[in-house]
DNA sequence: CAGAGCCGGTAGACACTGTCTACGACAGGT
DNA sequence: ACCTGTCGTAGACAGTGTCTACCGGCTCTG
């Protein structure tokens, strides 16, 4: 039932709604319980620890990713080679756009933090699909899809992480992410004949 | 003099030496202190807050990698090409080796509070060796050696952190990050001819 | 229908944290 | 001797996560 377990649902909610405006530093769990309208006790029933919280609002983050991959890929021409190319544009852009929730979703203590709360089964799907992608894109390669989809998702993460901190733009004068992502696409990948990374002019049909 | 301000110096070296076995969030000013031998309210004749005892710290990881590096290169060969490998695979192994202490580095919220605290100016150094080495590998190269020492330094961060929580261990069955380093360095600068990490079983030329 | 039991949430305590302020040695200079 | 500044101590305060006792309703059962 959604009414049932609500609050569970709400708390969430208003963390993930929270970190829209505030750093993961401001998600405490009193404040969480505040601005859900419920004691500071009341999480308690629905998680047993304050990471364990955080680790469902960054799920919830890993779930809002996912949708959003899923529908772009929908609309997307249906070449791999290009749906990698909206994926990783999209992976760049969602963590410049939610910066706080990209970097909850990433902390060290929440992945590896054992037991159900670990994230990485929440960001095992979307790579799972990167790997498809990849082999599809690239059906008769030297090293495996997986070591590929690793080393693709490996630079997507850095220059996400590198952008969002500012420091491409002031090492390297950047203006936009999105350069760096086609760079790495063509170096992995090879060039791809529809560029999907500036607006493209030419409507994709 | 160094015997004054010793106590400046021994907080940052007690929470270095902490960070070797601690993660960072057991960092606390007062933990700190109490390692030092001192009461909880000494740190704050040095550090006016808590992140600036924590940049501090972090400020020496970077003397500590910068270190590193240096001495790495006046070993190595001098062709620039092997100078970025071995540069490379430091920075991995320096991330693999001192998690807490990496972690700790690229912290957002100590890069990118303003002031004189903030993380980039201590991180710049290396970036500028490695735009310098990029630009002598590649004398004539269609990008700027900024966007290449970029898009270098990006893939090399998020292998790192991807390696150290697990997920290329997990997700492409990976052992060691030196063939996701070496692919990186192929795949922005072309094969090298003495291939300084794996016995490569193919002579690339 | 009455009572028992549980479910979901409250309220208070505890240890711990970072920050602030007042205070206390203790040195050197005039 | 006295002042003055430095360096560190000690205590207070608000805020945090976790734990425990409690309690109002609800449902199920006899």
């Amino acid at each position: 039932m959604p009414a049932d377990d609500a609050l569970r649902d709400r708390l969430v909610r208003v963390g993930a709604e929270l970190l829209r405006t505030e750093s993961p530093g401001a998600l405490s769990l009193r404040e969480i319980a505040r601005r859900a309208g419920v004691s500071h006790g009341a999480p308690r029933r629905y998680f047993p620890t304050h990471l364990a919280l955080l680790s469902a609002i960054a799920r919830s983050g890993f779930a809002d990713l996912s949708a959003q991959v899923t529908t772009a890929l929908r609309t997307a021409a249906q070449d791999p080679r290009t749906q990698i190319t909206t994926m990783a544009h999209l992976y760049v852009r969602f963590a410049a756009t939610n910066r706080s929730m990209f970097e909850l979703m990433f902390r060290h203590d929440l992945l590896q933090s054992g037991g159900h709360l670990g994230l990485r089964d929440a960001s095992l799907p979307l790579f799972r699909l990167l790997v498809d992608l990849v082999a599809a894109a690239r059906p008769a390669a030297g090293t495996s899809a997986e070591i590929s989809a690793a080393a693709i998702w490996a630079a997507l993460h850095g220059t996400a992480e590198l952008w969002n901190w500012g420091s491409l733009t002031l090492a390297a004068g950047a203006t936009d992410p999105a350069p760096f992502v086609d760079a790495i696409l063509t170096a992995h990948l090879g060039p791809s004949e529809h560029n999907a990374a500036m607006p493209a002019p030419e409507g994709s049909r």
